[in-house]
DNA sequence: ACAAAAGTGTTCGATATACACCCATGA
DNA sequence: TCATGGGTGTATATCGAACACTTTTGT
């Protein structure tokens, strides 16, 4: 590949996963070993990488979470950019751009994007690299300033949850209510009444039943649903007003 | 001044006023003339430039506004960071370029920011560069992708209006109610009952009246009202929910 | 039969909406 | 005295909050 890098620039991808119980956020291995492959420090990074000069932000998001992962097609949102003088400057970080024979030693601007997935239903490829999903809120060693970061995401996706209807992205195709519950309970922080949760749901025209119900469980099976976007699209309302 | 560009990267400014009556959007007049000093062309920039190498983005925001227009202390929010390949293809952007001599045809990925003030109150000082209030409705005739900046910096804006009280930052420090309803009204589009507006601001209680009338006014002079920070802080509420 | 989660309705208070007239001032 | 925008209250509908028991399945 000799694509030129745009030099001082790269994407950070911060990509959220729910497995009915937490959310996670999928971490990539970085492990630094002298010459006797002994280990000089290992921590944790969000997906990312340098731009390349012929490529826009998106697309270079939509590489790099590919080249990292093998996954296709995820719905990619840019939320922040950071540019800190100092967010590759601790030692760490110092080393391993040495190491790595990076000229980059100068301060590189980073875009930040995030996305959904459900943790359950996707399988992760590694490519050369060691990816694991971590529980956001246990995660710590974390490289440059990716805890930043991910805070910075995290609070984007907390507002956006509750904002707009992008919770189905985080479970899978057909679903309880239950699990819906659970997600936006674990998410936001906060426990909802159960049936006024459903009385809510079930004004949701875009939440809508399917002919089918959860097996092998050792209690009640409970209906299973899907998000249909077409009737959100349709029925969706305006903004929510500060006044109203 | 010798400091380094940090090539491809910029910051660009959308400053919003409010005049009592619409939205304006401070522009940077661009100039293209030849040695004949004949106009090759002539259209309008939002207040943006190069980033150094050694500023944060922040700092650069806020550098850049004091350069073209001589306000300082401005609360700057970043928005959206612009990296289409193409930003900076148009025909007139070339030419700026080449005439230039800026080295800079590649891409140059820019860092959205914005900022609210009251255009009553506040004097541009024009530094160099010919700068105007343009109404948001009939700005045309922007230079290179600025006018898709801009639509994404009002969509910002509408948003963040609805959702925070930030709208007392394009008033004057003392304000009548009717100016206030008149802003939202014109910014985000919609007619509000006078009594129900009045209704529901009256249980802000960080929306303050003052001891103090308007003068001067041909009819039953309003009274004045202030936004207190302090009180919003203590008492601001949870977000609102998806659900609630 | 029991454990475990599913599913379901009503009452009460708070908030949103719709709507029309008198008041204070400057010209 | 008139034109102009300022200021106010009530009734109705909608929405959110609180709250407990029965049902269905697997073991």
């Amino acid at each position: 590949m000799d694509r030129k890098l745009a030099e001082s620039l790269s994407v950070d991808c911060v990509l959220f996963g729910f497995d009915m119980e937490k959310l996670n956020v999928l971490l990539v291995d970085r492990v630094l070993k002298d010459d006797n492959d002994t280990i000089i420090f290992s921590d944790l990074t969000l997906t990312g990488y340098h731009i390349y000069k012929d490529e826009d932000l998106n697309s270079a998001a939509a590489r790099i979470v590919k080249d990292i992962t093998g996954l296709e097609g995820l719905v990619l949102e840019q939320f922040h950019t950071f540019g800190s003088l100092t967010r590759l400057q601790r030692p760490n970080d110092q080393l391993w751009s040495k190491q790595l024979g990076d000229a980059i030693s100068d301060r590189v601007v980073s875009v930040g994007y995030y996305s959904l997935l459900p943790n359950t239903d996707i399988e992760i490829i590694q490519k050369g690299r060691i990816v694991n999903w971590h529980p956001v809120s246990s995660v710590k060693n974390l490289a440059y300033d990716h805890e930043q970061i991910l805070k910075k995401a995290l609070g984007h996706l907390r507002y956006k949850l509750q904002t707009e209807p992008i919770g189905f992205e985080l479970l899978p195709d057909k679903f309880t209510l239950t699990q819906m519950q659970t997600l936006y309970e674990t998410i936001i922080g906060v426990k909802f009444d159960k049936r006024n949760f459903r009385k809510k749901i079930s004004q949701m025209n875009y939440v809508v039943a399917l002919n089918e119900k959860q097996t092998g469980v050792a209690h009640k099976p409970a209906q299973l649903f899907m998000f249909s976007r077409e009737v959100y699209e349709k029925t969706r309302k305006e903004r929510f007003s500060f006044f109203t």
